[in-house]
DNA sequence: TCTAATTACAGTAATAATTATTATTATTGT
DNA sequence: ACAATAATAATAATTATTACTGTAATTAGA
């Protein structure tokens, strides 16, 4: 029976992941988790974060400019990314109209929508303080 | 007086953009348009892509899998990705369910949200029928 | 319409992000 | 402890995108 095996770098790697509010790339992963095992590879690091979110561990979230990002929060919610600064936040929304939103999308649409997940875009509150 | 020249390249890239239900990637625009112009380089529709972008007359979409997507359509709508068939379609929502999520997110956002696009996942009409 | 200024182009090189390969090392079931 | 198997580090290869450079097309003004 072929089983995921365990190894540490994965271990670091998932913990990274559900620490940090951030969304890191695959890069910042990397070099965060090189400051525990030095000698850790950048292939090692993506081939864990693909692991990680096939396997619903993590969740990879792509915008319009740059890399993935990656996420240990599996549970839905969504994002906001600020025009300004393009940091990437966390966006809590009530798991009631996100599920309004599915079924009203899934009136006008001739196939099965099982999620959705929402960007929205604007600017931060920092942002808002400089100005 | 600095101003955006006119060019054959650039009218043929729009085109394809507006007429097109598809939401190609920037390899595909290429192709296609290099049937109108055999040596277009793909810099330019690079260039050309992201210059639409820049000034609103086309929307750069990024999904979890592969490269960006380019759209002519500028009219805000949302997106549907199908896991199996990878395809991407558009989505109609009803702009008041738009706005009432906007509005939604807003209550629990320290920051100032303009707009919003949701992806939504599931599988397509074409991939149900086939299971 | 001719000319000069400017912008865009094609072609190519460079960079960034990601995936694949391979020989070695770590983990696990017995 | 040992054999089987999966994971790793290191590196090469791919893919996606951007930058550079000399030439060509477009536009504004005489």
């Amino acid at each position: 029976m072929a089983g995921l095996k365990y190894s540490r770098q994965r271990e670091s790697i998932k913990h990274f992941l559900m620490m940090t509010r951030e969304h890191p790339t695959a890069d910042e992963v990397y070099m965060h988790v090189k400051q525990e095992y030095p000698n850790i590879s950048l292939g090692t690091v993506y081939r864990n974060l693909n692991l990680l979110t096939d396997i619903g561990e993590a969740i990879k979230i792509s915008t319009p400019d740059g890399g993935d990002r990656f996420d240990g929060r599996t549970a839905p919610h969504n994002h906001f990314l600020c025009k300004k600064c393009g940091r990437l936040l966390d966006l809590e929304l009530d798991m009631k109209s996100v599920e309004e939103v599915n079924r009203l999308a899934a009136e006008n649409f001739d196939g099965m929508i099982e999620s959705s997940s929402t960007l929205f875009y604007g600017e931060c509150s920092d942002c808002i303080k400089k100005s």
